[in-house]
DNA sequence: TAAATAGGTTTACATTATAAACTATTTTAC
DNA sequence: GTAAAATAGTTTATAATGTAAACCTATTTA
């Protein structure tokens, strides 16, 4: 009936990250940050954790001079998503 | 796009009670227990919360002589869980 | 060259969730 | 009759989480 809502995904800045990774091939920290309208450093702790998890890659490089983060889902995190998404059912409807 | 998810609700236990408070006239509280699966303990806080919330009332009486715990949604919990779930619609799809 | 901006990360704090321990009463077993 | 177990919860302590403030490094602007 109601089966556990994996904690990674439970969590409303995370899902709204790994609502706005499905939808796009990758994603920047900043485009992250402005359309989640999260700080910085909740982003940042975030984003590190989804990483661990294996739900999405980050890759660190340069835009010109400046450092740039870019975010790609992964085949874990799409599967771990729906499986989030499901289960809820249960509980909203 | 990602307006805020009522905290109270963002909760698995409070959600699962809540869903299944939509669905009776009322529970009582070893049903909550048992179609939760959750501890004694930790469904105690967590209804304190939504009654706290406005979101359901609490009755206790006696069925024979041991105490019984009977919780109701109420009309600002029927509310706030639609607009939850409402919201919840622009993480998820 | 001082101040502001960009792009983050680290750390500290406050809130939460959860289970363990406890209370009070009742039923069952001896 | 009384010791042990069960019922129906509440309170308390702890661990985990979420969040923003403070910080860091480099770059651009005044």
């Amino acid at each position: 009936m109601f089966k556990p809502l994996d904690p990674l995904l439970h969590s409303q800045l995370r899902l709204a990250v790994m609502s706005l990774l499905l939808a796009v091939e990758e994603a920047e920290f900043t485009f992250l940050k402005e359309k989640t309208e999260s700080t910085a450093g909740n982003l940042s702790v975030q984003l590190d954790k989804l990483e661990k998890a294996g739900y999405i890659s980050i890759e660190k490089s340069f835009k010109g001079k400046r450092p740039l983060t870019t975010c790609k889902i992964t085949q874990a995190g799409v599967k771990a998503f729906e499986d989030y998404v499901e289960n809820l059912k249960n509980y909203i409807s």
